[in-house]
DNA sequence: GCGACTTTGTTCCTGCGTTCACAAGCGGCT
DNA sequence: AGCCGCTTGTGAACGCAGGAACAAAGTCGC
């Protein structure tokens, strides 16, 4: 794999003449489409690599790296044009397509995602909405019904939904995803902590909040300093943890 | 950073002989870990690397090397005690210690982690809660009076919390954080979709609900077949990108 | 119009992480 | 008691990602 295509390629249509984007240069590119819309919004009309790697918390040369999978359309000697990187990222990350998202599971957290802006301000309108209980059902959440969960892949066939989220407990969550994929979701963000089991085609990301607390408390020991309260006494940890 | 010791280290005191783990190590074995007291739940007292690799969802030699991390503890020929790999994986990632979290920001969001069953569940009680909204001041959400932001130096450091939940909006994401480290807080877990700007000493990971819905764009659009609603088409993808 | 400065794009290199593959070790079976 | 088969633990190789450094390139000032 990673076919590494020489250097440059020629914009042949207008979908996808893109090389092969590392994972991890993925993640990060949405970051900077995220500064850099701020950075617009602030009248901001060029930026450097230096001066975005800072704001994105990232080495410039990452950075540089990481647009070079989008393509060259910095200035030397200037830096890049926000409005057109953006346009170039956005064109790369795909959110150039309609992407409506689906939520399962109505509880606490259903309920904050239904409503979170960030989806439909970044492009995500949530379409449709689903959970088990028959007293949710039909009561709209965010001015949206709640479905009932056996209706998944109908709703989501017509209502062209490519993102489900899942927010169930967990040993209703692979039940929902076998739902969600065969109404042709094929990408699915977990919130439940299981791993699902799903065919090939079909991308899960899993955000797992008790993980990432774990791994917060390993720091926290490794960091050395007992419970961290009351000044700091001291920034070197004795324990080498390998980033 | 990255001192790198010769493989193993002795911390002395009561906090045993473990070796530096890899960063993507700590992640997996949180999930060990919980893929393994469910397992516990269920009445299994034995596991092999293959077993718990496939319900976790890696590789087998990658896990067999990541509780190599943790010590030995697996009898050849058979596979591993599991309550006894619990113990030592509860050891390692700090576990055994008390961490009692802040949850800053009661939106939606905040709401819903309040009264998260998974925090408590899993050794993190939630023991404060912090607004800038005055007419949430007082009201208890989950149990838990809700205080008013200014208050978050002293509570923190009186109540003793380890980590730190931030679900506010951007706009006030850093100064909370601000007030959150000056109560000593040392780990914070960020909602907002900003780069926090920290100390050295303080460790900080990032939740970006709309960041990891664009890497699921991302993977839509490569994955090929046009809006995935209906049968599957083709499995393959037409473009290589790097795992 | 030309030189110098700035910043990009890329190449090389180093180091980590993952995987393969095998030897060591342990239990069970005969 | 000894052998056989199974599973762990680790040594070595491979591939990827990140960082430093440099050459190309374009702009601004004079």
């Amino acid at each position: 794999m990673t076919v590494h295509e020489h250097g440059r390629y020629s914009t042949g249509l207008e979908d996808l003449p893109y090389r092969s984007v590392p994972e991890a240069a993925v993640g990060r590119l949405a970051v900077y489409l995220r500064v850099l819309t701020s950075m617009i919004e602030q009248g901001v009309t060029t930026i450097s690599s230096e001066v975005l790697a800072g704001a994105a918390g990232v080495n410039s040369a990452t950075l540089r790296k990481d647009l070079s999978y989008v393509g060259s359309y910095g200035t030397r000697g200037v830096g890049y044009d926000t409005a057109r990187l953006v346009e170039h990222i956005e064109r790369l990350l795909g959110l150039t397509r309609h992407h409506s998202i689906a939520v399962v599971g109505i509880g606490n957290l259903g309920h904050a995602l239904a409503n979170y802006p960030g989806f439909p301000d970044r492009g995500f309108p949530v379409t449709a909405l689903f959970d088990l209980d028959e007293d949710l059902i039909g009561v709209p959440v965010g001015g949206l019904p709640v479905d009932h969960v056996d209706s998944i892949p109908a709703v989501c066939a017509e209502r062209e939904v490519t993102i489900g989220v899942i927010c169930t407990p967990v040993h209703a969550a692979q039940g929902v995803c076998d739902l969600l994929v065969a109404g042709g979701v094929r990408c699915i963000l977990n919130f439940a902590p299981v791993v699902l089991q799903v065919p090939d085609e079909v991308e899960v990301r899993r955000v797992d909040l008790a993980v990432e607390l774990q791994i917060l408390s390993f720091h926290q020991v490794r960091r050395g300093s007992g419970n961290g309260v009351g000044p700091v006494v001291e920034p070197i940890n004795p324990i080498a943890v390998s980033r």
